[in-house]
Order: structure tokens, then C-alpha cells, then sequence
RNA sequence: GCGGGCGUGGUGGAACGGUAGACACGCUGGAUUUAGGUUCCAGUGGCGCAAGCCAUGGGGGUUCGAGUCCCUCCGCCCGCACCA
């Protein structure tokens, strides 16, 4: 092999006059071909024990039909961490699959009358064909949609080993209901209290669901957040408080009217149990089963409760309405002191969901509570002396105390500080057994019961006699059934005029399926451990989980911080409880990339127009004028923002691939900022990244004529030669410290920079030793910027090494030469007092004595001494030399 | 309201507490080209003829030295929110 590129390099040839343009558009699908002819990308589902592993996944899309922008950019950043981890010698699994179920195919059944599995494996099609047009380094053979029976039948599987467990459970819960869809909405769904798709007004309904306990993880759920170091503190925080740890007591309060129905008791929630004396009200949620017994014998209470009902759930209607509540007439005890009592109140800022429902009043010292007894004429008695204050003469005005002080006005609490006053009356309370110290969580159980056709079946089914009874394993997996109507509102599942209709699994009587279908957040919480195995006949294999997972680096979008991620966490969790994992964490790193952004543009009549509707010319004073192409019409550039159909500042990823090649997008869409901000799409940014790929084929197409053959001498001597391959190794160094940080926009730069040395070498071709020096260069160029623009990478190496059968997709990272990196002499900064005064250039390892003297000889700095002597000398090597005077 | 983040040229952004503005976009001038969304060269933070001075949202502090650390104010962004 080596005799015979000698010879073709020994071959006169003239460098043609003019150099042939880079052919993306031949090069890119040859180069995909070639990878996958080669499986550069494939892995076995168990790695040979000695392999170093390192698995990297994006979140994987929703097929809506064709990919974005916000797809490149995160599919970019995973295939660069792929390439470059590939590269320094791990086994990189990089796999790519469908969260397909959801309603929008079900919208497009609706609204076009295409099946909703035809619809999304149409979608698929086009987006895969679209991915790989990107020369994405993933391994197709894993690939899989959560539609897939293959997939969701080992949900199924998953969900009655849950059951088995004791994870899932069946609880009536309020559900927003849109009447008109006849479908629970998710918070999300639900916009100014009407459903987003319907219009209608969203209903409170109480409706029986499926739940996963993922309350019984919180506590771990919190705590495991520590040990995720390679997560984004902002990630940590978000669910940390989504989590919602506090601690507390539960107060059981005697109603002293003995004729309400129940337990004759009250139960609250408190974080402040140390100002129980300064109680002057209890107050319940509309919806507890007091407010309910109120009701039901005053009709007052009864229409206050219905108005709380009707406020919905919106967060704007919430903020804005007053606080507002019902006097119900029912009194409790107070716990500690004898004969005294306290009215129960319906109150319209009480959530049933948080806590108990109930809350005791304590105005003094909590601000929400203050609002509502100055509004009422309640009592106001502090009970935690601020510091400083006189007990005798301390009052409160409409403003609660909440900091920490002495306890008075309180019995047996009296000159305890806050948090020994909370011990106390928690030991109390336990001892009396009036309450009980808790921890409440915020986190509630997770309902996945969706009414909905195009989702994964719960593996449930419903018997008079057996109640609800689990699908048998061998029966699995409840299939879907294709013959639906979508032409009735609700779901097409319950109206099937045969599919639910079943035999009793357990008394063989005439039963019925469950209709309902999981949230769609249940398919996407443990993908990423079926990607280890996607073919296996149990959910997934022990030996390849094992081995792969955790995932070493996920990317996605920060919207994602919540819910997903922490679903994720639970599933992980509750898979390790049932034997199917043995990790606990699923996503060992995470990286959340900021959106793609667009400037909009409005026409003159106020539409949106896309951008390829736009041209631009600039005015007399620079600025520049946007009108609609091929007319005169005015167009009025707005803001940059988030990519959206709404406002029409998308740009097509198909367009600009056809356009410009996959490298160009993907290397600018690296370069522009930090990945993990938002980026804005600019057409001269990409123009921009589409001349550095041509020029990059240019330094080494138009080189490759004069080189020496691979493997050829270096030079020893100092000169150009050495002087560029110190900018080599140099740049070998900084773009592997920009890569392992994330930096991408900073790896990209130094490239810019390095060329730019190259392009500088071209005029000292003929010095020593400079063919291989320019070899090496070019060579390393191309490997440095392979997991940014793949393809090009591979056409310049091709170029230089006519015939090699090696890839660069499958070459080792290079590695950059100490001796190379040193250099034989540093620029010093000298400053006096701090200011920069000049710079001296210094041989490598000269004494400080004589650098200080160099420093001082200097001009300018004696100009800025000003004759003073100098009362101090630092110097930081390599660095700076700071005088004092 | 609570929590978090961020303010650097015309723009995106670089910068282990150590020469602020790397690199790119844009712009200006020049050259080459029949042409250019081509290529090449030079310039490009502000003020100043220059020496130089001033500059990282404002003010203060720590330090030999601060874009970076601390305090404070201002502005913008994000998350959560009648959470008891």
C-alpha cells in the first residue's frame, strides 16, 4: 500500500488552474453509504467486557412529519459527542427511535380521515430519511417507534409488573374534563379554562384513573438529585422544588358540633405547628368532604363551593382572584387549650391537592392568612416575638411576621425559639395524639389514564364480580385495534363495537377492556433501556442493560426538566424494583441545548411571512430594508424568537441541506454560541459556514499536489516547518479541551484559527521539511473537524491519501506531541501597578532576576515608574510581570 | 411573592484572578474576475494628529492585579407559585 501512493505522489501533476468546488451534494451520500457499508456504527447489545462503553442519545423526536431546526441542533451536538467518544476509543451506542403515539395523529384522523398509524409511519419515514441526510453517526439497526406492538406490548409487560409491585393503583382523582372532546385534558391542555382543541369550558369531574406511585420515590427521587454531577444545577433545582419537600405536622382538629357526618374530625397540614396558639380559624378547600357536608345543609355554602369550582384551574385566574371564603358555621377545638374554638371557614385558596385540604389560620405570621382575617374581622394574636420587641407592647399591622424569634402568648411553648417550639408541640401533639411530625411532599402520583385511541392499551380488565383484573402475561400484548371510528367526539376504543368486549381472565364471565390509554410520557420513560436491546422478547436484557446503561450523555431541551427527566428517574427506579435494571440513575449526564430562534417578519396587512418570502437591500444610512420578494411591499422585521409555525420564522432543514450540504448546516449551527443558549438562524451565518467548508477543501485540494507521501520526515530544525506543526499540536490540544467542555462554538474557532495558520504556511512551501509539516496539518484538520462536518472530513483525508482504505470515522482522535506544545519563548505582559505598560518576549526557562530587569529596561515602563523605585516584583510565569511602586 | 441565571464592540461571542474583545458575522477600503451569495489583501471598541487616555450595566469593596471574587443598586431572561 505504501509503494503505491509513493508512486501516484511521485506522478508530475500540474495543479489545475482552477480547483473543482467541493461537491456536497456527490460527496455527502457517498460518504453515508460508505459508513453504513462499513457499520462504522454498530455495537453489540453486550460489549466485551474489557470495552470501554459510552452511551450517547438525544431525546428522540415526535414524528410530526419533518424535522426542525431544534432537531439539528440537538441531533449536531449528540453526533459530535458521539464521533469524538467514538474516536478516543469507547464504544459509543448512538441509537435513534419514535415517540409516536399522541393525539396529533389522531387530530389528522379526525380532521383528514388518515388512519392515525398510517399518519405516523409515514411521518417516520420522511423524518428518517430526513436524519440521514444529516450523516448522523446512529445506529439504525436499534431503531424502533413506541407504536411499535414490538414496544408497547413490553410496556404492558411492564406496567403489571408495577402492579405486582405494589406501583400502581386505581384512585379517583379531579381530572380536567373537556365535555366537548370527552377526554381528560392535562394542565397543559387547558388554556383560560377552556380546552385547547375543543373551546370548551374545562370541567373539575372526579373520574377513577390509573396511577404509578411515584410519590413512594420522592424521598429518593430528592436526594439522588446530589449525585447527578454532570446535570445542570438549574435542571436539579427545577425538580427539586417540583419535588416539593416540607416538613411539618399533621393536627388533627375535634369539630365540637358533634352532628357533622364523619370521622367528627379535621385533619391539617402545617410547616408551622409553633404557632398553633395563634390560631383564629380553620379553613378548607372547596372540595373537601367538609365544605361538602356544609353544603349539603346550607344552601349559601353549597353555591360558594360551586362558584370555587367553576374558578377552574388556571394559573392566571388563580393569581388574579382575591381571597375569598365562606363562614360554614361548624367550629373546632383548639388542641392544647381547653374550652376554646375556632370557626371552620371554606376558603378559596386552599387546594385540596396539597397536604390535607385543610389548613389552620395562623394570621400573624403567615401573609396569606393576615389577607384573609383583615378581610373577615378575624382575630390577629402574634405569637412569635420578632427579636428586640417588647412582648407587652408588640402589635401587628397588615404585614405577618414569618422570621424566626421568641415564642409567647403560647403556654407551654412560651421563650422557646422557632424551630425548638416545633420539636416541642410536635412531641405534644404525638403524645396527646392530636398530630404527628410529617414530611409532605408536593410530588403527586402520576394519573396515565388518557382517553384516548392512540396510545399504549393499559393491560387492564374490568369485572363485576373480580373488580379489576390484570391482563395474564401469555395474553399479551393488548393490540390496538385497526378498524376505528373517528368520526364520534371521545374515544374510539369505547365506542368499538367488539374489542372491549372480553371474557373475565379469572371468572370467565362477560367483562370489559380497559379503554383507557397511557400518557404518552409513559413510552418515553424507559426507551432509552429498550434501545440496549431493541429486539428482545422481555422488556429488555439484563446483560446489555447492564452494560449500557446508565446513558453516559443525554441532550435535549430544557422544557423536558420536569417532567420527562423525572419520570424517567421513577421508571428507572421502579424497573430496578421488578428485576429489570440494576442501575437507579438513567441518564448519568445531561446537557440541555437552547432553542433555534428566527427574526419574524409581518407584511403590510399584518401576516406573517417566511423568511424565504422576505429580501433585504440596504438603505442610506445602513440599515437595512425588508420587502416582500418580487414586490415593493413594506415588511416590518420583528423580534428574534423561538422558530414557531405560528409566527412563520421557521427555516426548512431540508432546504438548507439541499442547499448548503449537511456540513455547512451542522457547522453552524456549532459555531454561533454556546449550545447551551439560544441560538438565532441567521442566512448570512450560514452563508458563512458554507465558504469555510469550501475554503477547508480548497487549503487541502489545492495542496495535495506538492505533498510529500504520508510517513515522510518530519524537519528537526526550527524554522516554518516546526512552526506549524507546533500550531498542529497546539490546536489538537485546544479543540480537545473544547470539546470534552461542551464548547463547541470555541472548538470551532480554534479550526477557523488553524486554517488560517495553514493558509499563512502556503507561502513558505518551500521551506524545509514543510510537505510533511503541510501533511500533517491538513490531516489533522480533517480529524479535528470529523465530528462537526463528518463528510468534508472524509474527502480531505480521502484527497491526501489516494487509496487508503481508512476512514476517518474510524481513525483514533489525534494526539498532540508535548515536545510540540512547548514553545521556545513567551510574550510577557509587564505592567506597573496593574496597567499594561508593554510586552517583552523572553526565552523558555529564563531566570526571573533577568526577566524582572528585562521588565524594567522597558521604555514605557520606566516612563510609568517615573523614577520611583519599585517596592515590589511579581511575576506569574508565563504570564505577567505586575511592578509595584 | 419565592428561587435561579445573565448583562463584554454594530452582532454572536472568547478570556485557569494575570496582555479584554480570540474566532466568526457585518461593515469600510483596495486587488482579481465577463460576472459573483467568488477569492485575496488591509482596516474595524470609543476619544485623540500623536503620545496616550477611557472602556466588560451603575456604585462600592477585596487584591500587586477584577469581565471573573464579595456587597449594593439597575435592567433583562427563565422556572415555580394562594404549597399551608
Amino acid at each position: 500500500m505504501n509503494d503505491q501512493t509513493q508512486e501516484r505522489a511521485a506522478q508530475p501533476s500540474a495543479a489545475p488552474a482552477t480547483l473543482a468546488r467541493y461537491d456536497f451534494a456527490a460527496a455527502e451520500p457517498r460518504w453515508q453509504a460508505e459508513w453504513d457499508r462499513r457499520a462504522c456504527f454498530a455495537v453489540p447489545d453486550v460489549p466485551p467486557p474489557d470495552s470501554k462503553k459510552y452511551y450517547v442519545l438525544e431525546m428522540f423526536p415526535y414524528p410530526s412529519g419533518k424535522i426542525h431546526m431544534g432537531h439539528v441542533r440537538n441531533y449536531t451536538l449528540g453526533d459530535v459527542v458521539a464521533r469524538y467518544k467514538r474516536a478516543r476509543g469507547h464504544l459509543v451506542m448512538h441509537p435513534m427511535g419514535w415517540d409516536a403515539f399522541g393525539l396529533p395523529a389522531e387530530n389528522a384522523a379526525r380532521e383528514r380521515g388518515i388512519h392515525p398509524g398510517k399518519w405516523t409511519y409515514d411521518n417516520i419515514a420522511n423524518m428518517r430519511a430526513e436524519l440521514q441526510r444529516m450523516g448522523l453517526s446512529l445506529e439504525w439497526a436499534r431503531e424502533f417507534a413506541t407504536c411499535d406492538v414490538g414496544y408497547y406490548g413490553k410496556q404492558q409487560k411492564l406496567f403489571l409488573d408495577f402492579w405486582k409491585a405494589g406501583l400502581v393503583e386505581r384512585k379517583e382523582s379531579w381530572v380536567n374534563w373537556d365535555p366537548v372532546d370527552g377526554t381528560v385534558l392535562a394542565n397543559e391542555q387547558v388554556i383560560e379554562g377552556r380546552g385547547w382543541r375543543s373551546g370548551a369550558l374545562v370541567e373539575k369531574k372526579k373520574l377513577s384513573q390509573w396511577f404509578l406511585s411515584i410519590t413512594k420515590y420522592a424521598p429518593e427521587l430528592l436526594e439522588a438529585l446530589d449525585g447527578l454531577d454532570r446535570w445542570p444545577d438549574r435542571v436539579k433545582l427545577m425538580q427539586s422544588n417540583w419535588i416539593g419537600r416540607s416538613e411539618g405536622a399533621r393536627v388533627r382538629f375535634r369539630l365540637t358540633d358533634s352532628k357533622v357526618a364523619g370521622t367528627g374530625e379535621v385533619e391539617v397540614f402545617t410547616t408551622r405547628p409553633d404557632t398553633l396558639f395563634g390560631m383564629s380559624f380553620l379553613a378548607v378547600a372547596a372540595e373537601h368532604p367538609l365544605a361538602a357536608a356544609a353544603a349539603s345543609r346550607d344552601p349559601h355554602a353549597a353555591e360558594f363551593v360551586a362558584e370555587c369550582r367553576r374558578m377552574g384551574t388556571s394559573e392566571a385566574v388563580i393569581e388574579q382572584a382575591e381571597k375569598r371564603g365562606y363562614d360554614t358555621g361548624f367550629r373546632v377545638a383548639h388542641p392544647f387549650l381547653e374550652g376554646v374554638s375556632f370557626p371552620v371557614w371554606i376558603a378559596n385558596f386552599v387546594l385540596m391537592e396539597y397536604g390535607t385540604g385543610a389548613i389552620f389560620g395562623c394570621p400573624g405570621h403567615d401573609q396569606r392568612d393576615m389577607e384573609f382575617a383583615r378581610k373577615y374581622g378575624l382575630t390577629v394574636l402574634p405569637v412569635v416575638l420578632p427579636p428586640g420587641e417588647d412582648p407587652a407592647r408588640f402589635t401587628l399591622g397588615d404585614v405577618a411576621y414569618t422570621d424566626d424569634g421568641t415564642i409567647f402568648n403560647s403556654g407551654f411553648l412560651d421563650g422557646l425559639d422557632v424551630p425548638a417550639a416545633k420539636r416541642r408541640v410536635i412531641e405534644e401533639l404525638e403524645k396527646t395524639g392530636q398530630g404527628t411530625g410529617v414530611v409532605n411532599w408536593r410530588l403527586r402520583d402520576w394519573g396515565i389514564s388518557r382517553q384516548r385511541y392512540w396510545g399504549c392499551p393499559i393491560p387492564v380488565i374490568h369485572c363485576e364480580a373480580c373488580g379489576a383484573v390484570p391482563v395474564p402475561e401469555e395474553q399479551l400484548p393488548v393490540v390496538l385495534p385497526e378498524d376505528v371510528d373517528f368520526s364520534r367526539p371521545g374515544n374510539p376504543l369505547d365506542h368499538h363495537p367488539g374489542w372491549k368486549h372480553v371474557a373475565c381472565p379469572q371468572c370467565g364471565s362477560p367483562a370489559r377492556r380497559e379503554t383507557d390509554t397511557c400518557d404518552t410520557f409513559v413510552d418515553s420513560s424507559w426507551y432509552f433501556a429498550r434501545f440496549c436491546s431493541p429486539g428482545a422478547a422481555e422488556p429488555v436484557t439484563r446483560p446489555a442493560v447492564d452494560a449500557w446503561l446508565p446513558v453516559d450523555q443525554y441532550i435535549g431541551g430544557i422544557e423536558h426538566a420536569i417532567l420527562h427527566l423525572l419520570y424517567s428517574r421513577f421508571f428507572t427506579r421502579a424497573m430496578k424494583a421488578t428485576g429489570h435494571l440494576s442501575v437507579e440513575e438513567p441518564f448519568a449526564g445531561l446537557f440541555t441545548q437552547g432553542m433555534v430562534q428566527h427574526e419574524s417578519y409581518k407584511g403590510a396587512d399584518g401576516r406573517w411571512l417566511y423568511p424565504e418570502e422576505v429580501e433585504f437591500s440596504a438603505a442610506a444610512d445602513g440599515s437595512r430594508i425588508a420587502t416582500v420578494k418580487g414586490s415593493n411591499e413594506a415588511v416590518t422585521i420583528g423580534r428574534v424568537e423561538a422558530m414557531s409555525k405560528s409566527k412563520r420564522n421557521t427555516v426548512d432543514p431540508g432546504a438548507i441541506i439541499g442547499r448548503y450540504g449537511a456540513d455547512t448546516a451542522r457547522w453552524f449551527i456549532l459555531s454561533d454560541n454556546p449550545p447551551d443558549r439560544d441560538m438565532e438562524w441567521t442566512e448570512s451565518g450560514v452563508a458563512g459556514a458554507f465558504r469555510f467548508t469550501q475554503r477547508l477543501w480548497r487549503l487541502a485540494s489545492g495542496a495535495v499536489a506538492g505533498l510529500p507521501p504520508a510517513g515522510a520526515p518530519f524537519a528537526e530544525a526550527a524554522g516554518p516547518a516546526r512552526k506549524l506543526r507546533q500550531a498542529t499540536h497546539r490546536t489538537i490540544a485546544a479543540v480537545t479541551e473544547a470539546l470534552e467542555g461542551f464548547a463547541f462554538n470555541v472548538a470551532v474557532a480554534r479550526i477557523h484559527e488553524f486554517a488560517n495558520a495553514i493558509g499563512e504556511a502556503e507561502g513558505q512551501a518551500g521551506a524545509e521539511g514543510m510537505g510533511a509539516a503541510r501533511r500533517e496539518a491538513l490531516e489533522t484538520l480533517a480529524r479535528l473537524a470529523a465530528p462537526m462536518m463528518p463528510h468534508l472530513a472524509e474527502e480531505v483525508f480521502a484527497a491526501l491519501n489516494p487509496g487508503a482504505a481508512a476512514l476517518v470515522a474510524q481513525m483514533p482522535w489525534p494526539e498532540a506531541d508535548p515536545e510540540l506544545l512547548k514553545a521556545e519563548t513567551l510574550t510577557l505582559a509587564v505592567q506597573v501597578l496593574g496597567k499594561l505598560r508593554a510586552t517583552i518576549e523572553v526565552p523558555v526557562g529564563e531566570s526571573e532576576e533577568r526577566i524582572f530587569a528585562l521588565a524594567e529596561a522597558e521604555e514605557n515602563v520606566q516612563r510609568a515608574l517615573g523614577g520611583k523605585p519599585v517596592k515590589k516584583r511579581i511575576h506569574v510565569p508565563g504570564r505577567v510581570v505586575n511592578l509595584v511602586v
